[in-house]
RNA sequence: GGGCCUGUAGCUCAGCCGGUUAGAGCGCUACUCUGAUAAAGUAGAGGUCGGAAGUUCGAGUCUUCCCAGGCCCA
């Protein structure tokens, strides 16, 4: 077959990049790949966790997109049979929010205003729109999913399952109405889940706090008043108890005329805070708990609202009760606060609920009735006055929940909500919990401990996208909760026709129409108006999307997941709770094998990624900039549980360190095997691939790399590599340790480079055509082609582009896409132990024969008598007599000293240590000095060694009063490196300074050459001026020269102005200080 | 207060089963090599591996405690 194509270094990957997608495309590669199992057993069985369909992608979602893709391709190519089915989210507040933006509403009553049904009909297409939108991205990304066929979490399956699901729970008994004091935003209307305000809802806000009294009621604590401090003054309408500590001691002071008590210990700094004046006079203390039980009068005990408390007002227990703030009673409303609730629960007290949906006042509140609780701090303060309750009013700044959506400080509301117990679904959930793998493993720590914390869950939402909750509350008490739609069409006695009109999709406003009568006393009862949480949605997918209730058997098949990926922080209590109880309520079982979770995105300086604050990257910026290829191996190789520092730079050291040199390695191959007309059908190693070229199926397995075939052992040593980078990718992607494999190729590229393609340029660039050369270009197409299909899930593009080339339009019946293909095999029978590590070996010691030759300045062609090696073990010692050939060319030197036979490379010098030795001795130190570089130097080393005292001429010193050491032997430069150490003899004869001038000047005429834009065969004529010393150099090397620079005729130490030739081309080189040359050169 | 994680070079992080004298990349400077050139190599370095104690022939690695930071829960 026909040349490769051949592979520009210089090229625009990005470019490549849609050239491919297109290519892909019009060739049905993707389906292609997607049918590839389709006749097979074995499955994989992957549940996508739905993307929330409401923006564009940024380049944290191709991260996590990254890796599904990426452990698909593995499988696929393992000839696992999959569903590739994607996922979109699509319900829920976050939708609602955005529409909200998107249409300037202000709140749910421009929602109301402007009509649910349009509404829920606007957030629906927000959500087909980006659905679109990111299907498009993840094609750029390379993600081959099956997208025609991604699962909605607002389809109508998906909530009717959940409808199921809930029914299951209520069969159960487990579904109850609840109250709950909620955060709440009185401008959107609605509660806030403390996930959503742990996230972003906080900011620091400066309250004006009252300090106010509580008079006592008690006989014999007539005219005591209880010191009491609040941020909320909103609430104190509400009171009910007061709160304190009974560990703590009190203090029962007297100020201003009249009795109170507080926590003793904030006696100075209430002072301080002048909430106490300078005669404030302590007058006895008390123990909280003696408070305990006393009754007082509620500052606002006149109101209407506080005739059910108005006995109830007295003094509690709470062990919750601090001293770093306030004044260590706490005032207690159990309507209006969220602890306050809990402890008013406890102590059997009642809570009285405020404020409406909106924040306003209710009825029975007097003048606050009607007023929004933002704006009657004044009234509240003035009304404490007047009755001479308010002692001072302190400006305080504290952190606060705010709404994440509009900043309008939150309230805390009671109010009625919907729960499932989960009392027995815990143990369940548990003992899936500890059955699944987590990945990293502390994932499962952390689900247990949340499973462990967890309170009942609150499913349900006041607000108007979502799952419409298949609950029925009657007047009379009784609920129920429908499982099915056929369900409700039997059991609907009014609405149901003009449900089934509108499509029967079970959203507002159309399912609230539909009415049932109760099964207890047969009146008319209303769906209840809540949304279900979205949490519900996303967890019951592993159900609904591949057919619990419409495919049993196929359900089957597919659960539970092998795996699942998700970013961990949020999905413990959000994705991977949801999925584990309703695995749990609906199967008792677990709902994936195996978890995997990533950590968050920072960008490159390790801040946290927000679109505020302009540091966050939108997905499609990105691929254009950096290439996908790039993002994805920047992916690929970063520990995924930990933060990843993401970004422009970082993305130039991953094209520099990996995409660069991979391609560099392509584009020489190619090169080079387009001159020689070198195909693959002279490949004399056989086809790894998984399929049939000639029928021999085991020939590669079968292989023996024959020196006969001219294999050299470069050769055996990078395919022994090889097969060991197959072995170890196959082991560490099948345990999903991606970084581990990503970093064995790595190291793989980075020696196929540096050693074996270094080592092996000569055997490309010689001009016959024998074995050793054959084997050479078999070798390096046999890594280069394998590379690929390893590459092939991590860099989807390259990898095909390399592939292609090499392959598929060069070898009949292969593949057409490098995607169609399968996995690499390990041939283990190749791997060598022996010969990786002997080269592993000569690598390290020519590292550090360079490194001693940079010492002393002696450059690599100018060669050198002799390397000395020390090395370790005694495998080594054998070792180096085999590598004494490569290290002879790699180091340039004429012999190789094992440092044994010359007794080691290094001596010791011993020196005084003047610090000490100076003040002690003064003027004998010259003669110390001389003594000890007199003495024996490893005899006192070992001394100090052995902490002794060495005698010397008269002196005894001490071991640390001398200084040892280790230097390098006369005439040789030397350079450590853990144990090992590599020197050369620095001394240069004649004869090799002749040798490294005629290599220099080499050197000189091929730059030459390839700066007067000379092919590489084109043949020249020489001319070389220069001294008489060095011209007889040169004669001795003369052929040597000839023959490198492809010389027809050459003349040396002529005086080029004799010749009065124009050569065009002429350099100049400067050997010392004496000597210059100057060579003219010209095509012939 | 409870749980989990993290702490290694100036920065970002490896160090997978406890095993020689702890590594990489970035950044800085200098140098070398170069018909793979958007290259590549080498050097200068830089470390009480958060601290202490323990187990062990041997601890960055295991145990306990402490310190600091982060996350989650309360």
């Amino acid at each position: 077959m026909s040349h490769f194509d051949s592979v520009d270094p210089k090229v625009d990957f990005v470019a490549k990049e849609e050239e491919i997608l297109k290519w892909w495309d019009d060739n049905d590669i993707p389906a292609r790949y997607r049918a590839l199992n389709d006749d097979k057993e074995k499955k994989f069985s992957f549940i996508d966790g739905p993307i929330t369909a409401n923006n564009a992608m940024g380049v944290h979602h191709a991260w996590g997109r990254t890796y599904k893709d990426l452990f698909l391709r593995f499988r696929n190519m393992q000839g696992y049979k999959q569903r590739f089915q994607n996922g979109f989210d699509g319900q829920g507040l976050w939708i609602e929010v955005e529409v909200e933006k998107e249409m300037g509403f202000k709140s749910k009553r421009d929602i109301e205003a402007f009509g649910v049904g349009k509404f829920v009909e606007e957030c629906r297409k927000r959500v087909d729109r980006f659905a679109e939108r990111i299907a498009d991205q993840s094609k750029r990304l390379g993600y081959f999913m099956d997208w025609d066929n991604s699962y909605h979490t607002k389809s109508d399956e998906n909530n009717y399952t959940i409808w199921h699901f809930l029914k299951t729970c209520a069969d159960k008994g487990w579904i109850y109405k609840g109250r709950d004091v909620m955060p709440w935003c009185p401008r959107c209307g609605t509660g806030l889940s403390q996930h959503e305000i742990v996230t972003e809802g906080y900011q620091d806000i400066t309250h004006d706090s009252p300090y106010l009294k509580f008079p006592l009621i008690d006989k014999g604590h007539e005219g005591e008043n209880l010191l009491v401090w609040t941020t909320t003054p909103w609430t104190l309408a509400a009171n009910v108890a007061a709160a304190v500590n009974p560990e703590y001691t009190y203090a029962k002071v007297e100020d201003r005329g009249s009795i109170i008590y507080f926590s003793k210990s904030l006696f100075e700094s209430l002072k301080k805070d002048h909430v106490l004046t300078d005669e404030a006079k302590l007058i006895d203390e008390v123990k909280g708990s003696e408070l305990v039980g006393l009754r007082y009068k509620a500052p606002f005990d006149e109101l209407p609202a506080q005739d059910e408390v108005r006995d109830q007002h007295r003094v509690l227990a709470w062990d919750e009760v601090g001293e770093d703030e306030g004044t260590g009673i706490v005032h207690t409303a159990p309507g209006a606060g969220a602890e306050d609730f809990k402890l008013g629960n406890e102590n059997g007290l009642t809570p009285i609920a405020p404020l409406d949906q909106n924040g306003i006042y209710i009825e029975g509140f007097g003048e606050f009735t009607g007023k929004s609780a933002a704006d009657v701090k004044d009234m509240v303060f003035d009304s404490l006055k007047e009755k001479g309750l308010l002692v001072r009013v302190n400006k305080y700044t504290h952190r606060y929940p705010v709404c994440w959506r509009c900043s309008t400080e939150l309230v805390f509301r009671l109010v009625d909500e919907w729960f499932i117990n989960m009392d027995e679904i815990r143990p369940k959930m548990e003992k899936a919990t500890k059955e699944m793998n987590w990945y990293p493993e502390f994932g499962k720590a952390r689900e247990l401990d949340w499973l462990k914390n967890m309170q009942d869950w609150m499913i349900s939402k006041k607000r108007y996208y979502g799952l419409a909750l298949p609950i029925y509350a009657c007047d009379c008490g009784h609920f129920e909760v429908l499982g099915s739609q056929e369900e409700l069409k039997e059991r609907a006695v009014e609405g149901w026709d003009e449900f089934e009109a509108s499509g029967a999709s079970p959203h507002r406003p159309w399912i609230d129409g539909v009415k049932i009568a109760c099964s207890e006393c047969g009146e008319t009862v209303d769906r209840v108006q809540d949304v279900g949480n979205a949490w519900l949605d996303a967890g019951i997918v592993p159900f609904s999307t591949i057919g619990y209730q419409s495919d049993p058997e196929y359900w089957k098949e597919w659960f539970p997941a092998d795996w699942i990926s998700e970013s961990f922080p949020g999905q413990f209590r959000n994705w991977f709770y949801s999925l584990i109880v309703m695995a749990a309520v609906l199967e008792d079982s677990l709902p994936a094998r195996n978890v995997f979770a990533y950590a968050l995105m920072r960008d490159e300086n390790g801040a946290e990624m927000h679109k505020s604050k302009g540091n966050a990257i939108w997905f499609e910026e990105a691929a254009d900039k950096m290439g996908v290829d790039v993002m994805r191996w920047t992916y690929s190789r970063h520990n995924p549980a930990s933060n990843l520092n993401f970004g422009y730079k970082t993305g130039d050291e991953v094209r520099r360190q990996f995409v660069i040199p991979l391609w560099n390695i392509y584009s020489f191959f190619t090169t080079y095997a387009n001159l020689d007309n070198w195909t693959p059908a002279d490949c004399t190693i056989p086809s790894s691939f998984g399929f049939t070229v000639d029928g021999d199926t085991n020939a590669y397995e079968a292989l023996i790399m024959s020196t006969d075939e001219g294999f050299s052992e470069l050769d055996r040593w990078i395919l022994s590599e090889l097969n060991q980078l197959i072995a170890k990718m196959t082991d560490n992607l099948e345990s999903w340790q991606l970084p581990y494999a990503a970093e064995a190729v790595e190291q793989f590229v980075e020696d196929l480079s540096n050693w074996y393609v270094r080592r092996s340029r000569r055997r490309f660039w010689k001009t016959e055509g024998d074995k050793d050369k054959n084997a050479a270009y078999s070798t390096l197409y046999t890594c280069l082609t394998t590379l690929s299909r390893l590459l092939a899930p991590f860099t989807p593009f390259i990898a095909d582009m390399m592939y292609r080339n090499l392959v598929a339009e060069r070898v009949q019946h292969a593949p057409d896409s490098v995607h169609l293909t399968s996995w690499p095999k390990s041939n283990t029978s190749l791997i060598d132990e022996d010969v990786m590590n002997q080269t592993r070996l000569a690598i390290k010691l020519a590292s550090l024969g360079r490194s001693a030759r940079a010492q002393s300045r002696l450059k690599v062609r100018q060669p050198l008598g002799e390397f000395v090696a020390e090395v370790r073990h005694d495998w080594e010692h054998l070792a180096l007599a085999k590598i004494e050939n490569v290290l002879k060319e790699e180091l340039n030197v004429k012999s190789i000293v094992n440092a044994s036979e010359i007794g080691g490379l290094l001596g010791f010098e011993i020196k005084p240590n003047l610090r000490i030795l100076g003040p002690k001795y003064g003027k004998q130190i010259g003669e110390i000095r001389n003594a000890l570089q007199a003495a024996d130097a490893d005899e006192i080393a070992r001394a100090v060694e052995a902490d002794e005292t060495i005698s010397i001429e008269g002196f005894e010193l001490a071991s640390n009063e001398v200084l040892i050491e280790r230097v390098a032997l006369e005439g040789y430069a030397v350079a450590t490196d853990a144990g090992y150490a590599g020197a050369v003899l620095t001394v240069v004869s004649e004869e090799l300074k002749a040798e490294g001038t005629a290599r220099e000047v080499v050197r000189v005429i091929q730059n030459l050459r390839k700066t007067s834009g000379l092919e590489i065969s084109d043949r020249i004529n020489l001319l070389i001026s220069c001294s008489e010393d060095v011209t007889s150099a040169l004669m001795t090397h003369v052929n040597y020269i000839v023959e490198e620079t492809l010389t027809d005729n050459i003349d040396i130490g002529v005086v080029l102005s004799d010749h009065g030739i124009s050569v065009a081309s002429t350099e100049t080189i400067q050997l010392d200080d004496e000597n210059k040359v100057i060579v003219a050169l010209e095509k012939v």
